[in-house]
RNA sequence: UGGGGCGUCGCCAAGUGGUAAGGCAGCGGGUUUUGAUCCCGCCAUUCGUAGGUUCGAAUCCUUCCGCCCCAGCCA
């Protein structure tokens, strides 16, 4: 647990709850819920609700639902069901026995609605879509009743059953809150409450031909579970008179609070389930899962961590400000998870052969290292090390600016965990390409008993030529190119060299050791892709200050 | 232009009448067999604007400006 999710942080939802309690209002504690549609994977945006809503009723005690909002079958897959459960457990939090879903509340939505319409608060209409928009009326002009909007009682009861019974066609009627066609609020100008759809439901199969909205739905479910504060992002700000009528006109003993926040805004990415449904079924990615996607299963693949998930949420805060944070938040925040518990390994991503001419060629020797350089715990490996052997191409220049660390014609560098070494000569190809380098080492040199009094220029990482595993390593870059992409220009701003791929070699120890994640020193931190054999992906890089000629 | 929200450092965000927390980013320095980590230091006389109330305002009142959301039988 992170600090602030001890403590409780200071929002002004928490701060709301906290009187609630010290007021009394909660004589049976905090109940929240967490309420996803099961029409497409859950995106670090929901990570952020569901941190809170788990958080906030976890902090006091309370309880939280995991609810399926599944009231659109026409949308809805059950396969996303489970990737979703899936993904909340992964993030750390437990619904217990509370796993519901809004269609199992189908026959009661169905009577509360029939009380309405004998209450004259709802009735049976039979205008098609495009007239009923036309009566709405616009954002600046008031709407017109339907001409249906005074059918009796008795009629509006019969046709709601004949609804029921599967007797219309789809869109043929619809059942309508009667509320208010001049309402400044277009939510409130006779809202529809439920629809015909002859479509089977995941879970309800052809039980029912008519479907229930989402605004009549909701809070009815929310009362129905004794919800104490019903969270929900901004856009549902305009909704909640809608929610709050609902509840007043049906014999309901429980009226949830409605309290809105902002969603979550990611630079260079998106967080609708619209855009992230067109790039997983354009082809832009490869899938809900691709390392690049900011979706939960996304990030696991990239190799991000609950704990930095849940931390990067508890930073980023709960206010009803609009935001877009920057990425660099969501790097520090695995960056710093990461720095202390993934043991570090070399890998070289794009190798430039070494041979050490004054080494035995054929002899070798086996060298150790720590798996962590401040946590012992984590034990050791043991490093092969012969005359032949790689490292990166980046870390050698003929030509190198002042200040420079690695490794250049007669300059000298330290080879990790092993010996220096100087660089005597340079191979290159016909074009002129550097293809491999000559160095002697220098024998006195050796990690931990050097005694050679030679100050190297720096260090680098290297990988025994023999004993280095090929390995495909992917590097992954941002999704879009530039930080607020839209969906109109969608197609256009999005990032075509989001992942390159390298073949690299990886020290023996790496892949014999069962651990998924490690540092690859000095580049970055990587997993184990859990699809691609012998891949790892960069989760993200090491922070590097180093400017080039400073 | 109807309704609903929001405007405090590049990005987040505390603060709710008593004289601008913190984090990320950035910059400078120290340590370092990862140009990483770690450690030090710097980084808003000012809170969208203009007025007003007050001994005193980011906090109260008024004006204006900017941004976001709403016209699905989506959620």
């Amino acid at each position: 647990m992170t600090d602030q999710e001890k403590t409780g942080g200071t929002d002004f939802i928490r701060a709301r709850v906290r009187r609630d309690i010290d007021e009394g209002r909660l004589p049976h504690g905090v109940v929240t819920r967490f309420p996803p549609e099961p029409n497409g994977y859950l995106h670090i945006g929901h990570a952020k609700s569901i941190c809170l809503n788990f958080g906030v009723a976890a902090e006091q005690g309370g309880a939280t639902y995991l609810r399926f909002d599944d009231t659109n079958p026409l949308k809805e897959d059950d396969r996303y069901v489970e990737a979703i459960k899936q993904d909340v457990r992964w993030l750390g939090f437990d619904w217990g026995d509370r796993l519901t879903h809004a269609s199992d509340y189908f026959p009661q939505l169905y009577a509360f609605a029939q009380d309405l319409i004998r209450a004259g608060k709802a009735y049976v209409c039979s205008l098609d879509q495009e007239q009923m928009r036309a009566y709405r009326g616009t954002l600046t002009e008031p709407g017109r009743n339907s001409p249906d909007r005074n059918r009796p009682v008795a009629e509006n009861l019969d046709l709601f059953a004949r609804m029921r019974a599967g007797e219309f066609a789809d869109g043929a009627y619809v059942l309508r809150a009667r509320i208010d066609m001049a309402s400044p609020n277009i939510n409130l100008r006779d809202p529809v409450l439920y629809r015909i759809r002859k479509v089977a439901h995941q879970r309800t199969g052809d039980e029912w031909p008519i479907y229930p909205t989402y605004d009549y739905t909701h809070c009815i479910c929310d009362a129905l579970e004794g919800i104490t504060h019903s969270l929900c992002t901004l856009e549902f700000e305009d909704h909640r008179p809608l929610y709050d009528w609902v509840l007043d006109n049906i014999n309901v003993n429980f009226h949830p609070p409605q309290i809105e926040f902002s969603r979550l805004g990611l630079e260079y990415t998106v967080m609708s389930k619209r855009l992230l449904h067109r790039l997983v079924d354009d082809g832009h990615v490869a899938g809900w899962d691709d390392p690049r996607m900011p979706t939960i299963a996304g990030l696991r693949r990239r190799g991000y961590t609950p704990e930095a998930i849940r931390e990067f949420c508890a930073r980023i805060g709960v206010t009803k400000q609009d935001n877009r944070i920057e990425m660099d938040l969501l790097e520090f925040c695995i960056r710093a998870d990461l720095e202390s518990r993934a043991p570090r390994g070399m890998a070289v991503l794009d190798p430039l052969k070494v041979t050490i001419t004054n080494y035995p060629a054929h002899g070798g020797e086996t060298l150790s290292a720590a798996w962590h350089p401040k946590v012992a715990d984590l034990g050791g490996r043991e490093l092969p090390f012969s005359a032949s052997l790689y490292i990166e191409r980046d870390d050698f220049t003929e030509s190198p600016p002042k200040g420079y660390k690695r490794l250049s014609p007669g300059e000298t560098v330290r080879l990790r965990y092993a010996y220096i070494i100087r660089c005597d000569a340079v191979q290159k190809d016909a074009q002129g390409n550097v293809v491999a380098l000559e160095c002697s080492y220098l024998p006195d040199s050796r990690s931990g008993e050097d005694t050679s009094g030679v100050k190297p220029k720096g260090v680098i990482h290297w990988v025994d030529a023999g004993s280095g595993v090929p390995v495909t390593i992917r590097n992954f870059e941002r999704l879009f190119l530039v930080p607020d992409p839209d969906g109109d220009n969608f197609t256009r701003q999005i990032n075509t060299a989001s992942v390159a791929e390298h073949r690299g070699i990886v020290e023996p120890a790496v892949l014999a050791s069962g651990e998924a994640r490690f540092q690859f020193e000095r580049v970055g931190y990587f997993v184990k892709d859990s699809v691609l054999a012998e891949t790892f992906n960069r989760t993200v890089s090491l922070r590097d200050t180093y400017t080039p000629g400073a």
